[in-house]
DNA sequence: ATGAAAGCGCTAACAA
DNA sequence: TTGTTAGCGCTTTCAT
């Protein structure tokens, strides 16, 4: 192989191409070349010039030096609980393109939600400079997000809220109000309820809107209509068999998700009970899953969230202020809620 | 606010504590500081003092200016087509965690499949400088693998093969040859496919293992049993719907993969037939919303192969050459596979 | 407009 | 063991 020291721009024998390497091909200083590298290809002539050269070497600009000098990575570190959860997998999936649009990275981190592992990889991303920080893993209790915003980086929550941070959300309670109210509509006394975690403002939002509602409306939740379960859908199964256990005396259930619900369905078929016309079953989010099932949701809206987020911490990198914005939720109605049976 | 310069150790006040800050503080010279943070706390009397020093002023190593230094950034990049396909988003859960407990972070990247966007976000990795890449979006048409290959930076496949290329996948071919022998067993002799996008080694090895399996048994699949989909639960119930409209004159279904299944199982249920009774239903991944729909399926490993991925990078980036795993799939029957109703 | 020089924070050679 | 020095590749004064 022939490998001229002069000109190494065969790309298996290029070695560290800079722009000094960019400069000596053109006869031009390296901050030349730096400037001029900035400047459009058809800017002016020697920007041409220039570029041109850097193609011929092989020149990619080392961002990781460019970074140690200006102080800015170009990339935005964002916490998820677990991107299998399909919800944060969107947001993500979002962010990334809005970030990449804008010239910036995504560094992603799992925390599972375990508040040890939240402040160890907040700390990771800022030894790798992170410009700013998407939190989509916020707990209620503000002790996390509160942290965070002390370390004066820039920040914006997606999805979940804490305290009055800024936050890319969507109504949850009222979302919670508008499941409970169908239900109600559709002549459904006893409701049942599938909960997440307290800790996310979103489950919590969407049960205490379905409760307030229902309390709005003399229909109370009895005690033995609620459970508890992990939002997906060996979780809502494992909750809907449990509350099946107990008793079977209601026509209708809530879960604060799509996955739950459709683990619900599951365990509600397991137990001969046909959900729609047996059990009517509601669901949070809209995932393309739900369509296909017939299941009746509440759109959540975390394409936007996604989006939203990632323009507003952009934003903040440019000095803007971030501000809590609030999206409506909207009821979408298919096959898994009717009438109860025996309508009164 | 009282901010003395010499004890910028408040977090509201920190400006660049640097191992200069920290060497200042103990009396010692900051490439001292450098070795005895690499060492433990309590390795020596130095290294202890340093340590202590380091964490009163707040010293937060800059991985920015050692990734300079050292030409090694501790981070990997990773290729995904979407992070909404939930396998996709298990890989890469799985391999986030498996670096983080190594100490690398994750760049993560959306290509949509698109070959232009492959290859200019492998640019800006490697203009970040990251280590080495895993690619979970390879094409069968080896050239976007092949051109990764030969810019000399380390890679492994997961999911879906390329070429010779090294990569984590499950057999494919075996896990199609399953679907069709059980089905086969069963008693089925109309089964209809739907097939995803011939690119992706996943989604073509199940298919041609399957119409291998079938011709081996003398019941080549019939052309009109053949759909082609998108791989999610919309693209699965399109296509399902498509070919009932065609014919009725079938009792079994296979779907490479999971979403598409159930999406096809939402189709049949819309044309008012009984998943499992009227037609069978078999998908591929075992994916958690498997379970609960009841649906019969070929575990896809994908959890292992993340794994796998993960520590065959990280081999890698220690000079041991990634080899090619394959992982060999298992039959997972529920009940949507049955006996045709009027079995031969 | 271009060149020279400095320096971001770190680590690795080398020297003491 | 510890200190000194140099330099990774870039951008940004400052002079020319």
């Amino acid at each position: 192989m022939t490998t001229d020291p002069d000109r190494p721009d065969t790309p298996a024998a290029r070695r560290a191409v800079t722009l000094r390497t960019v400069g000596e091909r053109c006869g031009l200083h390296a901050s030349t070349v730096s400037r001029a590298l900035r400047r459009a290809a058809d800017a002016d002539a020697t920007a041409a010039r220039v570029h041109a050269a850097a193609r011929e070497v092989g020149y990619q600009p080392d961002m990781v030096a460019a970074s140690m000098r200006t102080r800015r990575s170009r990339v935005v570190g964002m916490l998820v609980h677990a991107l299998t959860d399909v919800v944060q997998a969107i947001l993500v999936e979002e962010v990334e393109d809005e970030l990449a649009a804008h010239g910036y990275q995504l560094l992603v981190v799992n925390t599972h939600d375990r508040s040890a592992v939240q402040r160890a990889k907040v700390e990771l991303m800022r030894s790798r400079r992170v410009d700013g920080l998407i939190i989509a893993d916020g707990h209620v209790d503000g002790a996390y997000v509160d942290w965070v915003a002390s370390l004066g980086i820039p920040y914006v929550l997606a999805l979940r809220r804490a305290g009055d941070h800024p936050a890319m959300v969507g109504d949850d309670m009222r979302g919670g109000e508008l499941a409970a109210a169908h239900l109600a509509d559709l002549g459904h006394r006893r409701i049942g309820l599938l909960q997440g975690p307290a800790y996310a403002s979103t489950s919590a939002g969407r049960a205490a809107g379905f409760r307030a509602e229902l309390a709005r409306r003399g229909l109370a939740l009895p005690g033995g209509l609620c459970e508890s379960c992990e939002l997906f859908a060996r979780g809502g199964h494992d909750a809907m068999a449990r509350l099946l256990a107990r008793t079977r005396d209601l026509t209708a259930v809530f879960a604060v998700n799509d996955m739950a619900a459709i683990g619900a369905i599951g365990a509600l078929r397991s137990a001969g009970l046909r959900p729609g016309w047996d059990v009517a079953v509601v669901g949070y989010n809209d995932l393309s899953v739900a369509a296909p099932f017939g299941l009746t949701t509440v759109r959540g809206r975390q394409q936007e969230i996604g989006r939203l987020a990632a323009r507003s911490l952009l934003g903040a990198l440019d000095g803007e202020p971030p501000r809590t914005v609030v999206l409506e939720p909207a009821l979408v109605v298919r096959e898994t809620t009717r009438p109860p049976r025996a309508a009164p």
